[in-house]
DNA sequence: CCTGATGTTTAGGCAAGCTTAAATCTTGGC
DNA sequence: GCCAAGATTTAAGCTTGCCTAAACATCAGG
């Protein structure tokens, strides 16, 4: 490895990891956005940006942006893969709610080894999903892509299940979870109203809730179709 | 509390645990000592120790050493509970070894939140020592202080048991473990040779060996007499 | 094709925490 | 009671990572 992980510093994780997270959400991973996701002034980023391209993790085109090298990759999913894991051992080992996970994690993936994260997977049966849904990218690097689609567009009729919500904001999480909704719940949508309006679906199950879900939020919320309505 | 958790760095919260220990060591914690415990220049020790006594968590009499406020040994047990928590579940929930826990709990103990110090402790059931033996300070800071005798003390037809081993050397931890030794078990001190020389002992119990325990480790090893032999 | 809005980088500076070298204090031995 | 050895502090400087202010690049609209 090229790059040992004992170099990279708590803020230079940080960076990696929110420059991969843009790189994935497609966007071209440029100064502002980069300061935006990790709350810096974008000089900051400049200055960084250049430490980084020379550390070989990155490339940096002069005002346009930057790509991850491989390394810079690896680096960026194996700290998701703390993240992820530090996530879901929380959740499922020591009680902690999925809306409060993330803030612990964002602390404890700079401080585990790879040793205790290896041991966590283990005690879990290696997961492939952290509790809100994401994918865990493997030891080495591998991560499934699953394209997903929004609440929002599943078509009045169908019936869905959740796949992925965002762990970015705990509200968000503690509304969904009030609505029964997590990964794993089947629904069917039953109706939508028109101009962007909330759609509302029944969870499948014995508790059988309807719910009204606004448009914004439903289009948060990623669901792959399991049975579709051909009409 | 006049000095707020967030406001102690990780620097901060080592330089005040190794003074606390070298405090309960007896020694006057002076700048030599605080560096050599710290592995960081003696000019260091100056700076920070400077700071710290402006924050308030410790006195300074400049030449002659440091003494912790109220403050400062408040924020240093707290330190310590941590450390000690952490390594007992590793140990205990995830099958680490005492020799290889030290050096996780290190880094660990200043990222996990007091949330999930209590979490931990809670699913442990509020473990009163750690896999050393060392008491584990409560959370408003009130540790056990006992006094136990060095096994080179012990008499010779004594039963004495196993109660703390210091956690500071991996090497010394494999060794001890290796000889059938860890808190909790129980021995007869068999014979001693004169000149600190080595001591023999026959764990009690079912596998009942015998082992010698040269005078140095002998002396490392603390115990609590249990059963004396009025001779 | 120029210009202004927007985005990015450079310049200059600061705090934390470390270093080495030099100055200063303390103390034990004579 | 002095003096050298050892401990401690001051001085000066480095890196990381942040900041603000100012300079500079890009690009869309007129």
């Amino acid at each position: 490895m090229a790059v040992r992980k004992k170099d990279l510093t708590r803020s230079i994780e940080d960076y990696l990891k929110a420059i991969y997270e843009l790189e994935q959400d497609g966007m071209p991973a440029q100064t502002n956005a980069i300061a935006t996701a990790l709350d810096v002034a974008p000089p900051s980023v400049s200055g960084m940006v250049r430490r980084l391209s020379e550390a070989g993790l990155l490339q940096h085109a002069p005002y346009r942006g930057v790509q991850l090298t491989r390394d810079g990759r690896n680096a960026a999913l194996n700290m998701i893969r703390r993240h992820r894991i530090v996530e879901t051992y929380l959740t499922s080992k020591l009680g902690y709610d999925w809306d409060s996970v993330h803030e612990e994690a964002e602390r404890l993936e700079h401080a585990v080894s790879d040793e205790l994260i290896e041991r966590m997977a283990m005690a879990l049966g290696n997961p492939r999903f952290d509790p809100h849904g994401a994918p865990i990218p493997t030891r080495d690097g591998a991560v499934e892509t699953l394209q997903y689609v929004q609440l929002s567009d599943v078509a009045v009729g169908d019936v869905a299940e959740l796949r992925l919500v965002s762990d970015k904001d705990p509200e968000r999480l503690r509304f969904v979870a009030s609505l029964g909704l997590k990964p794993g719940v089947m629904f069917e949508v039953l109706a939508r109203q028109p101009f962007r309006g909330p759609t509302t679906i029944r969870i499948v199950g014995p508790s059988s809730k309807e719910q009204v879900i606004g448009h914004e939020l439903a289009g948060s919320l990623r669901c792959s179709v399991v049975e579709r309505v051909v009409g």
